[in-house]
DNA sequence: GGCCGACGCTCTGTCGACAAATAAAATTTA
DNA sequence: TAAATTTTATTTGTCGACAGAGCGTCGGCC
């Protein structure tokens, strides 16, 4: 057997009538964020509903959905591919990425109620411990659990989902291109959270701006140079 | 016969294998927006199928796809319905699309490229002509495509995407709520459009900024007058 | 020997049917 | 008569099957 067998593969579980797409759909997701399944692999239908002992029906309805997220590209009667990693689009991305860091973070310090703290609370809990973990990929989703709970506080669904979309596709850059494990980042990031936590509680809605610009800028910083690195083999002409 | 049937029903179109799904989708979509199809009311797949002259497999593919949209709500194992306009999130609305309006005309009066011009100029004479006609429905729909096309000249799909949601979302709240036709507005809006091209061609960013903004007060400030005449028989208490 | 077209294979798009889940109707019971 | 419960009916979720559209392969032709 193979060894990734030893860990319960989740396609396995059987689920009621009505959360077989949505099951399908979940898992998906996560192996696209996660890399697991490769940028511009080919998904064949008929293998998935072997996989998850279902008919090809919900499958399809459950690639519907991650076409919708942008995750999947359907090339009709053809075949579906995930989604590609868009490198001249980077710059839109970390434009819309700082934007919603922003008006999310705003919105949370005008919005929140006390209720909203303790998860934000919680998720930083988790990422600070994945910092002393060094775990860099549990970083990076309780990092996005955190802000997605502010971006909730916030009480802005259309912002909140655009920003969902913007930190999975964030996530599946860092995964692309994390190399190296720099000690002093992940701590910037515990305490540039802890300030953002604080100003929001506070009602600073222009601190709270503040911090999301350089929170926002710290992270694009960071994801660039990793790039950067990674382009070091064909090393830009200095003029 | 009904004498709706006078019209061609583009339900009747045959289409070709594989673009079944985004035929219906097209479809309930502009009726959806155009609130033929009232919110609240349950859509039946058997119904759609027999319009259509499909099976039922394409059609809940469609639906899935307008789910995702939030154009739809699927109510598991029960039913699902058009989804309902919610006046309680009223406020994120106007706000995300202020932020949108601002955004889009900024990036565009940056990254838009010569060719881009000629389309905006055509939407723009496409609502200006549904203004002499006094045909508000068709305002609507080339004034949403007017800044759809702006937003592209911006070049950042995430914006994009998020902007065509909430100008849709506009066009169902302006049809529900959308009442006597005043002669002032629509011409000021033309008005304010051929002000916002030219600080697009200008490649001024700021101006077209405070343009967009004093644009979307404007808009916001309409819906807003639609929802309070509407809502006199139960007037706010003044204190 | 290389290019072009017919053939077959694989995978997707669509279909009709069945079964579970829920809503509505009918019936019983207090 | 009203409430509770069983029965019926409708509608969704899922299934297995079929047919069309590409893609690769093989053979023929220049």
């Amino acid at each position: 057997m193979a060894k990734a067998a030893q860990k319960q593969d989740p396609a396995a579980t059987v689920v009621k009538r009505g959360e077989g797409v949505s099951h399908v759909y979940e898992i998906l997701r996560n192996e696209i964020i996660e890399l697991k399944l490769v940028p511009g692999s080919p998904i064949d239908e008929t293998l998935l509903s072997e996989r998850f002992a279902m008919s090809r029906t919900p499958i399809r309805e459950a690639l519907v959905r991650l076409a919708a997220d942008g995750l999947i590209t359907t090339l009709t009667n053809r075949t579906t591919i995930v989604s590609n990693i868009d490198f001249l689009q980077m710059g839109a991305f970390f434009d819309a990425l700082t934007l919603m860091y922003r008006v999310t973070a705003r919105l949370a310090a005008s919005n929140h109620v006390a209720e909203d703290i303790p998860a934000i609370r919680a998720h930083q809990a988790t990422f600070a411990a994945f910092v002393e973990e060094r775990n860099v990929l549990g970083m990076i989703a309780a990092n996005r659990d955190f802000h997605v709970a502010i971006a909730e506080a916030g009480r802005n669904p259309y912002y909140t989902a655009l920003f969902k979309r913007l930190l999975d596709e964030g996530r599946r850059i860092l995964r692309l291109y994390y190399h190296s494990y720099d000690d002093n980042l992940p701590r910037q990031y515990v305490t540039e959270h802890e300030d953002i936590i604080s100003a929001m509680v506070a009602r600073d809605v222009e601190r709270s701006d503040a911090l999301a610009i350089a929170h926002a800028d710290q992270i694009v910083r960071q994801i660039r140079s990793y790039i950067s690195a990674d382009n070091r083999s064909s090393p830009r002409i200095q003029l």
